[in-house]
DNA sequence: CCAATCCTGTTATGATATAACATATCACGG
DNA sequence: CCGTGATATGTTATATCATAACAGGATTGG
């Protein structure tokens, strides 16, 4: 399971103040939602929250607890609805390796995430991609990238004492 | 579910004849496992050559059928235990994106895997990588990269008429 | 041969995810 | 406003992916 107690994980591993981030980050995404007419509902507008509360990858079954908590649906359909749309929307990224979701670092800009994952502490920081180097293959072979997943596991700077 | 019924689709993207592949990677991995003194037992040995033959992704459940077909055990644990030693000794690697294995196509080699994966007939190949271009990120923030996913999504040569 | 280690197979359960349906809400033209 | 179609919510049920824990069997190295 993913730590569901752990919610006030550094920026990246910079530590950062964290204030106005959440509401920041909602405010950009009732007006991206308004531009491009699409319902930004309670339930999605507190999904998002969570996940920029918890500044975390939280697992689908992590955030419909909390969903729960406030009144909301309590099935899973409810919790993988709001993350589909979210991600759908570019303000929430799905992490591959770990079955969770982390909301999106720069949701204003359009880009290429990829991530680096701390294996000690589960820290995720979202960074800028290339196409992880499979342009000369992908163009030999034919191939044509619609979207690529780059997930680096290793250790973040604070884990790099006594942990092997 | 991931098909059980393609299981012979050209190598990467460009057809290939196919014959000898499975058993050269079979000695190579006999020859690897006498190395390394660790054992390359009856149900190990088969795993792979299951997802040498489907030159394809199969998930643990899908070669665990065929095991059980095949006389070992029917249980979970059997397929993953198997698949977990071969892709422990680099026989074999996991894609995230599809929860499931494919045999490595040059296991010979230390190296850098990258995959790209055809929406739309499941095929994957398997790629040189870079680090994704995490790099620069990677030595900004002070991230030690032990292992990076790469994993492209998008449409084959083949797959690229008709559909949308 | 014995004992330590490793491997196999089982039972049982946990974790992640979606299909299908009924109800409620919203958007929008009339 | 109000009706109507499109969207969204919440539920039940089930599918899919994965591991813990234990008992028994094979391998290995003395
Ligand atoms: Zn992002
Ligand atoms: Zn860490
Ligand atoms: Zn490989
Ligand atoms: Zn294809």
């Amino acid at each position: 399971m993913l730590s569901d107690t752990n919610g006030s994980q550094p920026k990246g591993f910079m530590s950062h103040d964290h204030s106005g981030c959440v509401s920041a980050a909602l405010a950009a995404a009732d007006k991206a939602c308004a531009d491009r007419k699409v319902q930004f509902t309670a339930v999605r507008r507190r999904t998002l929250e969570i996940l920029l509360e918890a500044h975390a990858a939280l697992g689908a079954y992590d955030v419909l607890a909390r969903l729960d908590a406030d009144g909301f649906g309590a099935k899973p359909p409810v919790a993988y609805r709001a993350l589909s749309f979210l991600v759908d929307q570019g303000f929430v990224h799905r992490i591959e390796r770990l079955n969770a979701f982390v909301a999106c670092a720069h949701p204003d800009t359009v880009h290429n995430p990829a991530f680096m994952i701390c294996r000690a502490c589960g820290t995720v920081a979202e960074a800028q991609a290339s196409d992880g180097g499979l342009g000369p293959s992908a163009e030999t072979s034919g191939f044509q990238i619609e979207q690529t997943v780059i997930e680096a596991e290793g250790l973040c700077p604070l884990c790099q004492d006594g942990t092997t």
